[in-house]
DNA sequence: TCATTTAACGTTTTT
DNA sequence: CGTTAAATGA
């Protein structure tokens, strides 16, 4: 086999490289993923490194998968046979599996479960009930904030509280610190935790550290200019005196730095690791010229940044179009309209398209136009499937079941259904099983000897505890789907849901989802560390739809076609960063940058002259980023979304088309042909192939010849 | 204890 | 504007 095939000369050399620490600064659509596909195979195939002595490290679940597609496509093995692969995930799931197999050298418990920012701000506010924190100021929502990024920069409550200077701050500390109690004794880790803790591993047990070390042969990470410092320092603890460290990434596509992420970690990569050879990956496949012409206008205005020179063998292309409309349901409209054209033309598919906004709530209107239009759409994001009400409640069960200290778990299901269980009640049982020290189930079988609770609430309890005893004994034996399935009928869940409301069919679906999304497993703990760690950017892609995603969601993808709508001051860029620092504008820049360059063939950006915001209509001005776009672009704007706008004298949607009977045409869909008849907008073509089309000249990308 | 009504709140991005 | 949490009454 040859893995060189196919690759140009500095993807060849990022290949060839294999001994030594490597730096691939790769440029948007340079073929990165394929560069270090093509790495991790010549690894294998040519080199003698066993599968599971790599590590590849990569920024999503899904960029794994597709990872693991694809080398298995070129070793020609299985993709799906893990044994197979290489150790593939996110610096999260890496940790997870460390954890579970040698966390108990730093006291963690086996089977621990994962939190999620639901379950972290529920916990936290019921360490401030605990606390008896009345300060209405004192938001969960907040207060995870600060938790997280205490714990990213590794302050624990009692350093919290030794810097804590003002009242306020003395009380966050008290409530970090009863958090990370309650945690603890729910034996559950956090998303930082995971991170934390995998550090903690690495570096206080000696033997456990020297053994991944000499493992891990390679070292491959992606998306370098997005990992913070837990993720820095796994990385320092992990790597051994060969230093084979590959990592890749481009600091023009850092958009997380308020998750942690530093890119000052992919800049300093030559100072870290010294004599390391840098690639540069500047030839870009993707788009065509005139996209990559405005998205490097748009990046060039940053400041903090390395030097780069995109280029393409492709055309010039179509010209950015920018389209102005009056407000937001316009907008929505316009992008519709404009799929739905092109899709009955059959110039392109749904599934050619992309549709990317600033913030989540944008999706509404969208989701409404697109119902209206009957255009098939896709929502990556948002919601995520584990978000889910029912689902949620499904792996609460589980969660209890595997990890019978989980109260946040039981107290999400212990009146769920409903059994008479009301909030005086719970409380009193849940001091009573922590006074005796029983775990829940233990504590739920032994309540009817007691009068801790009376009536109802016993009755329920009892039931309940009789049947999560039964459970219990089925965690070992069964399959994650056989256990779901014996949950929903056993505690009666399945007739909770069929409650005969409209939502019911919806939910019954989701469970069906989760069960056959559970038949891949085989034990519970990997099945709950999925339900945890997936992302909602982590649903797989159905091609026959139109995506509907935020910037953040589209990073690594790419579509021939991307509108990217509210090109406005106050939503690209974000309103937030104008009271902030500028290198939270300059991260705004990049997102946009990132947006753009994920189009192959044609990029629309839209702004709205007016916009419904908190149920306020606002107007915003252009976005700065148009302006700075250059001449790559064409303006256009409907009727109403030119009011607002100072210069009139831009072309309305335009009725010149340019084309006359007898001329010849070229489309990229058809080929080459000639008109004869023009109707408005409607020309019809017969075509060198025989065939006659009437296409509508404003969509149908046609060439005059 | 539970269902219905009312108030408040939110919108940056996510592992 | 739309959703969710708190407050009220049955």
């Amino acid at each position: 086999m040859n893995v060189l095939e196919g690759l140009n000369e500095a993807q060849a050399t990022a290949v060839n490289v294999v001994k030594g620490p490597l730096l691939i600064l790769a440029g948007a659509g340079s073929g990165k993923t394929k560069t270090l596909t093509h790495r991790i195979a010549h690894l294998i195939a040519n080199e003698a490194i066993w599968p599971n002595q790599i590590l590849a490290v990569t920024f999503t679940n899904k960029a794994a998968k597709e990872m693991r597609e694809r080398l298995g496509r070129l070793l020609d093995q299985d993709g799906s046979r893990r044994d197979f692969m290489p150790w593939m995930g996110t610096f999260h799931s890496m940790c997870v599996r460390l954890l579970r197999q040698d966390g108990q050298a730093i006291n963690i418990s086996r089977n621990f479960v994962i939190y999620d920012e639901d379950d972290r701000q529920s916990l936290i506010k019921q360490a401030m009930k605990q606390l008896g924190v009345v300060d209405r100021e004192m938001k969960p929502s907040q207060l995870s904030g600060i938790i997280s990024h205490s714990k990213n920069q590794m302050i624990d409550p009692d350093e919290f509280e030794a810097s804590a200077s003002y009242p306020y701050q003395k009380n966050v500390a008290k409530i970090y610190r009863q958090y990370e109690q309650m945690r603890n004794d729910a034996k559950a880790l956090d998303f930082d935790d995971l991170l934390l803790e995998g550090v903690r591993l690495l570096r206080d047990a000696p033997d456990v550290r020297a053994k991944w070390r000499s493992h891990f042969k390679h070292i491959l990470i992606d998306e370098y200019q997005d990992t913070n410092a837990a993720q820095y320092q796994i990385v320092k603890l992990l790597i051994n005196e060969d230093q084979n460290i590959c990592v890749v990434g481009d600091d023009w596509q850092s958009i997380y730095s308020w998750r942690g992420a530093d890119f000052t970690n992919i800049l300093n990569f030559e100072k870290d690791f010294p004599g390391a050879v840098v690639v540069k990956l500047e030839q870009n496949y993707r788009s065509s010229g005139n996209i990559l012409a405005a998205a490097a206008n748009v990046i060039e205005k940053n400041t903090q940044r390395t030097d780069k020179q995109l280029w393409t063998a492709k055309g010039p292309g179509s010209p950015v179009q920018v389209h102005g409309v009056y407000d937001e349901a316009e907008e929505a409209r316009m992008v519709g309209e404009r799929i739905a054209t092109h899709v009955q033309i059959k110039a392109r598919n749904y599934g050619d398209f992309a549709v990317l906004y600033r913030t989540n709530a944008q999706s509404y209107t969208l989701e409404r136009a697109f119902l209206q239009l009957r255009i098939p759409y896709q929502l990556v994001g948002g919601i995520r499937f584990y978000d889910r009400k029912e689902i949620k409640d499904v792996i609460a069960y589980l969660r209890l079941l595997y990890q019978p200290n989980d109260r946040m778990s039981f107290t999400r299901i212990a009146n769920v259904p409903v059994r008479g269980v009301g909030a005086t009640s719970l409380e009193k049982f849940l001091n009573w099983q922590s006074e005796h020290g029983f775990d829940i189930i233990t504590a739920l079988v032994h309540i009817e000897n007691t009068q801790v609770v009376t009536g109802k609430a016993k009755s329920g309890l009892s039931a309940l505890g009789r049947t999560l005893k039964l459970l219990q004994l089925k965690v070992e034996t069964s399959t994650p789907a056989e256990l779901i399935e014996a949950v929903i009928t056993m505690t009666g869940y399945k007739d909770y849901i069929l409650d005969g409301s409209p939502q019911a069919e919806d939910r019954e679906a989701n469970i069906g989802s989760l069960l056959s999304d559970a038949q891949t497993f085989t034990d519970l703990p990997d099945f709950l560390e999925e339900a945890a760690l997936m992302s909602s950017a982590d649903t797989s892609s159905d091609g026959q739809k139109v995506t509907l995603m935020t910037l953040h969601a589209a990073k690594g993808l790419e579509f021939p076609v991307v509108f990217i709508i509210g090109m406005e001051e106050g939503i690209i860029p974000h309103a937030r960063v104008f009271e902030a620092s500028p290198a939270d504008l300059e991260e705004e820049r990049r997102l946009a940058y990132v947006g753009m360059t994920r189009a192959r063939e044609e990029l629309h950006l839209s702004y709205a002259y007016s916009r419904l915001q908190f149920g306020q209509r606002t107007y915003n001005p252009l976005s700065r980023f148009i302006s700075d776009m250059g001449d790559q672009i064409t303006l256009t704007h409907s009727q109403l979304g030119i009011m607002g706008q100072k210069q009139t004298d831009e072309p309305f949607y335009s009725d010149e088309i340019g084309l006359e009977v007898g001329d010849g045409v070229r489309s990229a869909v058809f080929g080459i042909g000639e008109v004869i008849d023009v109707e408005g907008m409607a020309v019809t073509i017969n075509f060198s192939n025989g065939q006659t089309k009437k296409l509508n000249a404003e969509y149908a990308h046609l060439e005059k010849l």
